[in-house]
DNA sequence: TCTATGTACAGGCTTTTTCCTGTTTCTTGT
DNA sequence: ACAAGAAACAGGAAAAAGCCTGTACATAGA
C-alpha cells in the first residue's frame, strides 16, 4: 500500500445512530481516514466547522431538521469551498440527485452502499475529485434529456416559424422596444406588429412576455 | 462465456481506413458481433438503413460531410429510435459530448479508445443500455454546474428581495396584466407600479420581459 | 417622542404594446 | 397571363406598461 496521507472526514447527518455505523465503516474500509467531527445537520455543522478542523471530505445526508443537506452545501460552496461533499442519502428521487449535483457535490451516495462501495467512493474523491456511479450518471442524462422533449404541439409550432421570425422571437427576448427590433432588422415598426401577431397566434401567447417565456422554455434562445 | 445473443453493429464515419480498421478491432474483441452495414455519412446512413437490417448499436462519428452526427442522431431518434448509439469521435469539446448526450447517445468514446474498451463499451451498451466514462461524467457535470454560479452582484440582487416582491415576479412571469396581478395579490395596481419600479431597479432591468427572463434565467421561477 | 424606513397608494403623463382593418408589391403555381 | 398567397407596410386607436412626484400610515429605533 503506497503511504497516502491521511483523509480527514467529518459527518453530517441527524441519525446518531446511523453516523455511528457510518464511523465504524470508514475505519473498517479506511485506514488513513480520520473522523474530524461530527454535526447534527447544517446549525449545527456551522458551530463545529472551523478553520482549525477543516475536513478533506463531509459526508452530508440530504434530510435533515432545521438546516438540510442542499442550505448546507450552500453555506459550505460559499465558505469551505475547498471541501469535498460527498451525499449519503436514502433519497433517490432524480431531482434531488440532480440539484446536489448542481450544487457541485462530488457524489451521491445510498445510504445501504456496501462497505466496499464507501471506501472506493472516498478515495475516488481524494484521488480524482469525484465518484459518481452509473445509477447517478443515468438520472443525470435522463434529467438533461427530459427538458428537450416538448410536446408535440409545441414542436410544430416551432417547425411552423421561418429564420426571419426565429430572428425576431430571439431579438424579443431582450428589453428591446420593436421599434429597436425593427431597426435591428432593417423593417418598419409596422412589420415586427405583423410578426408579433403572426407569432403570438402560432405560438399560442398572448404577451410578449408569454412569447419570450415560450422561446426560453422551448430553448430557442440562450439566456 | 455465457451464450450472449449477437451483437449487430452498423459504423457511420467518412473515412473509409478508419472505419476498417474498427472492423478489425471489433472482430477481435467481440466474437459475436456482426457489421450489418457502413456508412460514410448521414445520407449515406439513410439509404442503408432499412427495417430489414436494424443494428443494435450504431458506431456514430461526429464529423462528416454532408449530413453530420447531429443530424444523423437527430434524424435517428425520429425514424429508429431504438437503435442505440455510440459516438466515436475526435472532438472532445464539453459542447459537442454535451449535445450528444442530449440527443440521447449511449456512449461517447474517443478514437484512440483502447480496443479492450470499445469491447467493453459495446457490451455495456447491450447489456445495461449505456457505457459513459469518468471523463464523460465529468464534462457533462461540468456543464450543469457552469450555467449554475450566479455572478456575485446578481446573488446580492436576489437576496435583497423580499416574500412579495418574489411572488410578484413569479406572477409577472405570465400573460397576467399588472392589473390581474394587483388583483391576484389583493392590492391596487398603482402598488404593483411600486413593486415593479423597486424591482426594476433591483434587477437592472428595463421592461417586463427583462424582469421575467431574469427570473427564469435565476432560477426564481419554473417554467 | 421624534425620526427614519417600508409599504400601500394616487394623479398625471409618455411610451410601448396590442389589435383592428386595409394597401402594395413580389413570388409562385396553373 | 392571372389568381393566390406571402411579406412589407400604414392609419388609427385602445390597452398596458413605464415613470415621475407626492401622500398616508404603521412601526422600529434613537
Amino acid at each position: 500500500m503506497p503511504g497516502k496521507k491521511t483523509m480527514r472526514i467529518a459527518l453530517v447527518d441527524d441519525h446518531k445512530l446511523f453516523r455511528k455505523g457510518l464511523i465504524n465503516l470508514i475505519e473498517m474500509v479506511c485506514e488513513d481516514c480520520t473522523i474530524v467531527f461530527e454535526a447534527d445537520n447544517g446549525i449545527d455543522l456551522q458551530k463545529k466547522l472551523t478553520k482549525d478542523n477543516e475536513p478533506d471530505i463531509i459526508l452530508m445526508d440530504v434530510n435533515m431538521p432545521q438546516m438540510d443537506g442542499f442550505a448546507s452545501v450552500q453555506w459550505l460552496n460559499e465558505n469551505f469551498p475547498l471541501i469535498k461533499i460527498l451525499v449519503i442519502s436514502m433519497i433517490e428521487k432524480e431531482e434531488s440527485i440532480v440539484r446536489m449535483l448542481k450544487l457541485g457535490v462530488k457524489g451521491y451516495l445510498s445510504k445501504d452502499v456496501e462497505p466496499k462501495e464507501l471506501g472506493e467512493a472516498l478515495q475516488a474523491v481524494m484521488d480524482k475529485g469525484f465518484y459518481y456511479t452509473d445509477f447517478i450518471t443515468g438520472k443525470l442524462v435522463h434529467s438533461m434529456q427530459k427538458d428537450a422533449p416538448i410536446e408535440k404541439i409545441k414542436a410544430e409550432a416551432i417547425k411552423a416559424m421561418n429564420e426571419r421570425e426565429r430572428y425576431f422571437l430571439q431579438l424579443s427576448c431582450s428589453e428591446l422596444t420593436y421599434s429597436e427590433i425593427a431597426a435591428q432588422m432593417y423593417l418598419s415598426p409596422k412589420t415586427i406588429d405583423g410578426y408579433r401577431n403572426s407569432l403570438f397566434e402560432k405560438l399560442n401567447v398572448r404577451s410578449r412576455v408569454g412569447m419570450a417565456l415560450f422561446a426560453v422554455k422551448h430553448g430557442l434562445v440562450e439566456i
